[in-house]
DNA sequence: TGGCCGAGACTTTTT
DNA sequence: GTCTCGGCCA
C-alpha cells in the first residue's frame, strides 16, 4: 500500500521514515537525502492514517525549505497542503499570534518590523532617551536585545553588573515597551511571544499538544535555545519529535544557533532512534574523503562518515596564485575550459568566505565576458523604494506604526521638516499615544499629510489587494518623485513589480488582505536568487551555498586569516566552527572540486601577505592534484631549500623557520643588522635578525 | 533640503 | 579600497 513511497528509499532512510510515534534524532549527512527523507515521512505517515494532515507540525529554517516540502507533499499525497502546519519558526509563531492575539496582548494587525526597521526603532528610541550614541551604538543594542529574546530572556530578567548593562537593560525595556505602544512586533519578539503565551496558558498550550501529535524539525543544529524550548512546550510529555539535523554542517553558532540542543534533545526526549543517514547521493568519493578527513580535526562531534557508491572521480585540484588578481585569471580560464565542455556556467559555482572577495572575481569575469550572478545584498523587499511604499500600506493597515510614518511623513518631500517632526513626537509623548494620534491636532502640512494618508484608507476600502497597492502608490507620490531622479527608472520599475508581487501573493495564497500581505513582505524578504532561466556562474559565500549543489565548485582564498577567518580565532570554539564552513562549502560539489589561495590579496586597502589555510593540509595528499605554483620569477631563481643570509628576502614570500616553523614575510628591515618581520601559522608574528635566525625559504 | 566631505569600519545572515 | 553614516554648510 505504502511501498510506492518506500521504494527509491535505502534502509536507513526507510527505517527513519516508517518510525512509530515516538521522538527519533536523525543525523543526516551531506547529500544524503534528508529532504527526502522528512517529506517523505508526512506522506508516509498520512497515508497510513497515523495522523491527520491537521495533527503535523513541520519546522523549517527558510521559507524556501517550507516551499519546497509542501511542493514535494503534493506531488506525493492527493491532499491539499494548504491548510497545514508547515513553516519557518517566525512564519509559525505568527500564525499562533494572529489567531491568538487577544491572549497575546496584541493588536489583530499587528505588524512585524525586519532587521532595518528595529534598528530604525532603536536609533529612534536612543535619540529620544538621550543616550551617548558613541558608547551604546544603535548596532550594539540591536544584537543585546535580539541576543537576550533568543535566550528567552526579557529586560526584567536581565542581569545587569555595572553602569553601562545597567542603562541596556533600561534600553532594552523602553524598546519593548515602545514597541508594544506601537503594535509592532521584532522576529525574535514573534517566537518569544508566542513561547510566553503557550508556557502561560495552559488550555491553550494543551490543546495544540493535542493537536500536533507529529512534530517534525529541519535542520535541527541550527535551532536556538528559545526555539528548542518552543518545541518542547508543543511536544508535552507524549507527541513525537523527528529531529532532523547535521552537527557538521552547524554554521550559524554566531547567530544564536545552538548545535548542543542535539545532544539535550536526547536527553530531554529519552531518544531511543539515533539515525545516522550517512550515504551521499551527489559527490564523487575523493570530494567526499577530503570533506571526511578535514571534519575528522573537529573533536566537537556526534560522529559520522560520508560514504558513496559512486566512484573516485576526478582529483581534487589545488592552485598557488600569485596574487587574488592572479587567482581570478587561473578561475576565469577553467570556468571557460569548462563551458567549453559543456558545462552550464549555471552548474559551477565560485565560493567565497566573505562578500568583500566577490569585486575581484567579479572584475575579472567582466573583462572576460563570462556571465555571473552574485547571491547576496538587497533583496526586493528591503529595497529603499519597496520600503517606502510598504511604509504607507503599513499606515493604511495601522496608521500607529510609527516606524512607517517616519519613513514617509516626508518622502516624497512635503516641506514637513526636523523641527515639526521634534514637535509631534514631543506630543506623542505627553500624551503616551502614537505619533499618528498626536499629528490629529496639527495644521499645516502635517494635517495635509494625515488627509493624505486617510484618502488612501478610503480609497483601498473593498479594492481587491493588487489595486489597493497601485493605488497607494500612486497616491503617494512615490512615482512622480522618482521620475525625477537619475536613476529614479529601476526604482519606479520595481515599484510596478511590488504591484505583481501583490498579484502573485493573492494566486498563491488563500489570503488577499492587506495585513497578510505586509507579514509575507515582512517574513520573507524575498529571494536573492534571480531568473533561474538565465544561465550564468554562481558567485556567493560559503553560507549562503548550504544546501545547494553544483557539478564544479571553486573555494577561492583558502588563506590563513580569511579561512579560517582570523576574526573567528578569538571566539569560542571559533576554528571548528570555520571547518565546519569549509566542510559545507567542499560537499557542495558533485564533481569537479578546485581549491585556490594567493600568496597576496588586496584587503581593507591593503596588501596582505597570508601562507595557504591549514585547511588544505587537512586534506590527504593523494586526493589533491597540484596545478601549478606560480611563483614570483625572482623566488624561482633562488632554487628551493638554500639558506641565504645574503640574499635580499621578498615581502610575502614563504619561509620556515626550525623552532617557530611555517610563515611569511610580512616587512624587512635592510642594513647591518638586518631583521625581517615573519607571520608565522603557530607561533605568530615576529621580528627576527637575519644574522642569527635560520630561516629557510620554502 | 540636499549635497558634500571626512571618519571609521570591515565575517558569516534568515526570519 | 569602498561604502555608509553623520555632521555641516549653502
Amino acid at each position: 500500500m505504502t511501498e510506492h513511497l518506500l521504494v527509491a528509499l535505502n534502509d536507513r532512510q526507510r527505517e527513519a521514515v516508517t518510525l512509530g510515534p515516538v521522538s527519533a534524532l536523525i543525523l543526516a549527512g551531506a547529500g544524503s537525502g534528508k529532504t527526502r527523507v522528512l517529506t517523505t515521512r508526512i506522506a508516509w505517515l498520512i497515508h497510513n492514517g497515523l495522523v491527520s494532515p491537521q495533527g503535523i507540525l513541520a519546522v523549517t529554517f527558510t521559507n524556501k525549505a517550507a516551499r519546497e516540502m509542501l511542493t514535494r507533499l503534493s506531488a506525493m499525497l492527493p491532499i491539499n497542503t494548504r491548510g497545514m502546519w508547515i513553516g519557518t519558526f517566525h512564519g509559525l509563531c505568527n500564525r499562533f499570534l494572529k489567531t491568538h492575539h487577544r491572549e497575546a496582548n496584541l493588536p489583530a494587525m499587528f505588524q512585524i518590523l525586519d532587521a532595518a526597521d528595529q534598528l530604525a526603532v532603536i536609533k529612534r528610541l536612543l535619540k529620544q532617551m538621550n543616550v551617548d550614541e558613541q558608547k551604546y551604538p544603535a548596532r550594539q543594542v540591536q544584537a543585546y536585545i535580539n541576543g537576550a529574546k533568543e535566550e528567552g530572556l526579557r529586560a526584567d530578567r536581565m542581569e545587569a553588573y555595572d553602569r553601562h548593562s545597567e542603562k541596556l537593560r533600561e534600553i532594552f525595556a523602553e524598546y519593548d515597551a515602545q514597541c508594544q505602544r506601537e503594535g509592532v512586533v521584532d522576529f525574535a519578539e514573534l517566537l518569544l511571544r508566542c513561547h510566553e503565551m503557550l508556557g502561560r496558558d495552559s488550555v491553550l498550550r494543551r490543546h495544540y499538544q493535542e493537536r500536533f501529535r507529529y512534530i517534525l524539525v529541519d535542520e535541527f543544529q541550527d535551532t536556538s535555545r528559545l526555539q528548542y524550548s518552543w518545541l518542547k512546550l508543543l511536544a508535552g510529555p507524549t507527541n513525537a519529535v523527528f529531529a532532523v539535523g547535521d552537527d557538521d554542517q552547524s554554521i550559524y553558532a554566531f547567530r544564536g544557533a545552538r548545535a548542543d540542543n542535539m545532544q539535550d534533545f536526547q536527553r530531554d526526549f529519552n531518544v531511543q532512534h539515533v539515525i545516522k543517514l550517512e550515504q551521499n547521493y551527489r559527490s564523487h568519493s575523493n570530494i567526499l574523503e577530503a570533506a571526511n578527513a578535514i571534519i575528522a580535526h573537529n573533536k566537537n562531534r556526534l560522529g559520522k562518515n560520508l560514504w558513496t557508491a559512486e566512484g573516485q572521480g576526478e582529483p581534487i585540484r589545488l592552485f598557488d596564485a600569485y596574487n587574488d588578481q592572479d587567482e581570478a585569471a587561473f578561475i576565469v580560464d577553467e570556468v571557460k575550459a569548462l563551458a567549453a565542455e559543456g558545462v552550464a556556467l549555471s552548474q559551477i559555482a565560485v565560493l567565497y568566505r566573505s562578500n568583500a572577495q566577490s569585486r575581484v572575481l567579479e572584475h575579472a569575469l567582466f573583462s572576460a565576458g563570462i556571465s555571473y550572478r552574485v547571491y547576496g545584498g538587497l533583496r526586493f523587499f528591503e529595497r529603499a523604494e519597496i520600503k517606502h511604499a510598504l511604509a504607507y500600506l503599513r499606515l493604511v493597515a495601522n496608521p500607529d506604526d510609527d516606524t512607517a510614518l517616519l519613513r514617509v511623513i516626508n518622502f516624497p518631500a512635503r516641506g514637513i521638516g526636523a523641527r515639526s517632526l521634534e514637535q509631534l513626537q514631543e506630543a506623542a509623548r505627553g500624551q503616551e499615544g502614537s505619533l499618528w494620534q498626536a499629528a490629529q491636532t496639527a495644521g499645516g502640512k502635517v494635517a495635509a499629510f494625515t488627509t493624505l494618508i486617510k484618502s488612501m484608507q478610503e480609497s483601498c476600502n473593498g479594492l481587491p489587494l493588487p489595486e489597493m497597492v497601485a493605488a497607494v502608490i500612486q497616491m503617494s507620490g512615490l512615482k512622480q518623485h522618482y521620475l525625477t531622479e537619475k536613476e529614479g527608472a529601476d526604482r519606479i520599475a520595481n515599484l510596478d513589480e511590488l504591484v505583481n508581487a501583490a498579484i502573485t501573493f493573492v494566486n498563491e495564497n488563500d489570503a488577499d488582505s492587506l495585513v497578510d500581505f505586509l507579514t509575507f513582505a515582512s517574513l520573507e524578504a524575498g529571494e536573492h536568487q534571480a531568473d533561474p532561466g538565465h544561465d550564468a556562474l554562481q558567485l556567493m559565500t560559503v553560507h549562503a551555498a548550504k544546501g545547494l549543489e553544483f557539478h564544479t565548485v571553486f573555494i577561492s582564498g583558502l588563506e590563513e586569516g580569511l579561512f579560517p577567518h582570523e576574526q573567528s580565532m578569538i571566539e569560542h570554539e571559533g576554528l571548528e566552527e570555520e571547518r565546519r564552513l569549509m566542510y559545507v562549502a567542499v560537499t557542495r560539489a558533485r564533481r569537479r572540486l578546485y581549491l585556490s589561495h594567493a600568496q597576496s590579496r588586496m584587503l581593507h586597502g591593503q596588501v596582505r601577505y597570508n601562507i595557504p589555510s591549514r585547511f588544505l593540509d587537512e586534506i590527504p595528499q593523494a586526493l589533491l592534484k597540484r596545478l601549478n605554483a606560480r611563483v614570483p620569477s625572482q623566488a624561482m631563481q633562488t632554487g628551493g631549500g638554500m639558506p641565504s643570509i645574503s640574499m635580499p628576502w621578498r615581502i610575502g614570500e614563504g619561509v620556515r623557520h626550525p623552532k617557530f616553523g611555517q610563515g611569511v614575510i610580512l616587512a624587512y628591515e635592510g642594513g647591518s643588522d638586518a631583521r625581517v618581520q615573519v607571520n608565522f601559522r603557530d607561533a605568530g608574528t615576529k621580528w627576527l635578525a637575519l644574522e642569527y635566525a635560520k630561516l629557510e625559504k620554502l
